[in-house]
DNA sequence: CAAGTTAGTGATTCATCAATTACTTCTCTA
DNA sequence: TAGAGAAGTAATTGATGAATCACTAACTTG
C-alpha cells in the first residue's frame, strides 16, 4: 500500500479524528495513546505505524484544527460584502466553536505546551490567521486595521475560555 | 507545631511558589512530585504532609494566582482616578504578567483542566475579576460598562497568549 | 499458486510516578 | 537530661504508559 491509496489516509484521519476527542476531553499529557486506540477502534501499537512518536499525532491533530479555522475564514473572505465582514467572520468562528469545540480545546491546551515543534505550530497558525484577517480588514478599507484585527482576535480568545468554562457571562455586552 | 506557627506557613508557601515554576514550565500533567520537591529542596514525600494529592497542590497554586491579580486590581480601584482607571488596570496586569508570568501560564493550563474542582477555582477567579473590573468602570461612569469589560478581558486574554507564545505582533495597534 | 506486501494484534519491556510506610534527627522544655 | 513532639527522609509499592517486538491473517500480482 502506497501513500496514494485511500486506504491508509482513512485510518490516519480516523486516528487524528480519535486523538482530537480524547486529547481535548482527556487533556494531551494525561491521555494515553490505548484511549485514543481504543476510540479509533484499533490496536494501540497500531498508531505508531503512522505516527511516530505521541507528539506527532498531537502535532497533526493541531494542524487540522488550523487548518480549519483558516480554510473557512478564507471563503468568508472570498464571498463576504465589507459591511459585514466583521460580523461574518465572528459567525465563521462561532460555527467552528459549536460544531469542533474539541479542537478549539486542543489549541488552547497547545499554547502551554513548550516543546518546541508545538510552539512553532501554534505560531504558524496565530500568525496566518492574523494575516487574513488583517488583510480582510484591509480589504474592506476598514479603518485602524491593525487594531481591529487585535480586537477580533481577542474576543475570539476570550469567547474560547467563556465556552470551554461555560460563562456566558463573560461575553455579554 | 501548630497552624499557627510560621514555619509550617512557610515551607507551604515555598512548596506552593515551588509548584506554580515547575507546573508552569514542565505542565501540571506532565510534572512530577519529585520535580517540585527539589525545587522546593525538600524531599519528595515530604509534599504530602502539606497536601493530600497532586491536585490539591494545583488548586492551592491557583488561589495563589487568582488571588495576585485580584489583589492588585482592588489596589487599583481604590487609588486610580476615573479619568485613568482602565489605563491603570492594564499597567497593573502587565506588571503582572511581567513578574508573575508562571502563575499567568498556570492559570491558562487550567483553563482547559476538566477536573470539577479545578474548574470551579477557574470559574470563581474569572467571575470575581469580573466583577471588579465591572464595579470599578461603574464607578469611574464608563459608559457601556458591561461591553468595556468585556473588551477588557478580551484583551488580557489576547496578551496571556501573545506573552507566552512570545509573539509580541499580536497586540499591535 | 507462490511469494511478497499490507493490515493488524498480543505480549512484553522499561521507565516513571503518586502515594505510603517506617524510620531518623532535631528542638524544646519540665 | 529525658523524652515528647516536630521536621524531615529513604525505601518501597502498586500502577500505569509509550514504544517495541514478534507474530498472524488477508490480499495481490506475476
Amino acid at each position: 500500500m502506497g501513500k496514494s491509496d485511500t486506504t491508509s489516509v482513512n485510518r490516519k484521519a480516523e486516528i487524528i479524528s480519535a486523538a482530537i476527542e480524547v486529547f481535548a476531553e482527556i487533556g494531551y499529557y494525561r491521555a494515553t495513546t490505548a484511549q485514543v486506540a481504543q476510540r479509533a477502534k484499533i490496536s494501540q501499537p497500531y498508531i505508531f505505524r503512522f505516527f511516530s512518536s505521541k507528539e506527532a499525532l498531537l502535532l497533526a491533530a493541531l494542524e487540522v484544527s488550523w487548518t480549519r479555522v483558516i480554510d473557512s475564514f478564507r471563503k468568508v473572505m472570498e464571498s463576504s460584502l465589507s459591511e459585514q465582514l466583521e460580523s461574518d467572520l465572528i459567525r465563521a468562528y462561532d460555527e467552528i466553536l459549536d460544531s469542533y469545540q474539541n479542537e478549539i480545546l486542543l489549541q488552547m491546551q497547545a499554547q502551554t505546551i513548550q516543546e518546541n515543534s508545538i510552539r512553532e505550530e501554534m505560531r504558524k497558525g496565530f500568525e496566518e490567521v492574523r494575516r487574513i484577517v488583517l488583510d480582510a480588514f484591509r480589504d474592506a478599507g476598514i479603518p485602524n486595521s491593525k487594531e481591529r484585527t487585535m480586537l477580533f482576535l481577542a474576543r475570539g480568545m476570550l469567547c474560547n475560555i467563556s465556552t470551554v468554562l461555560d460563562m456566558p457571562e463573560l461575553m455579554e455586552k
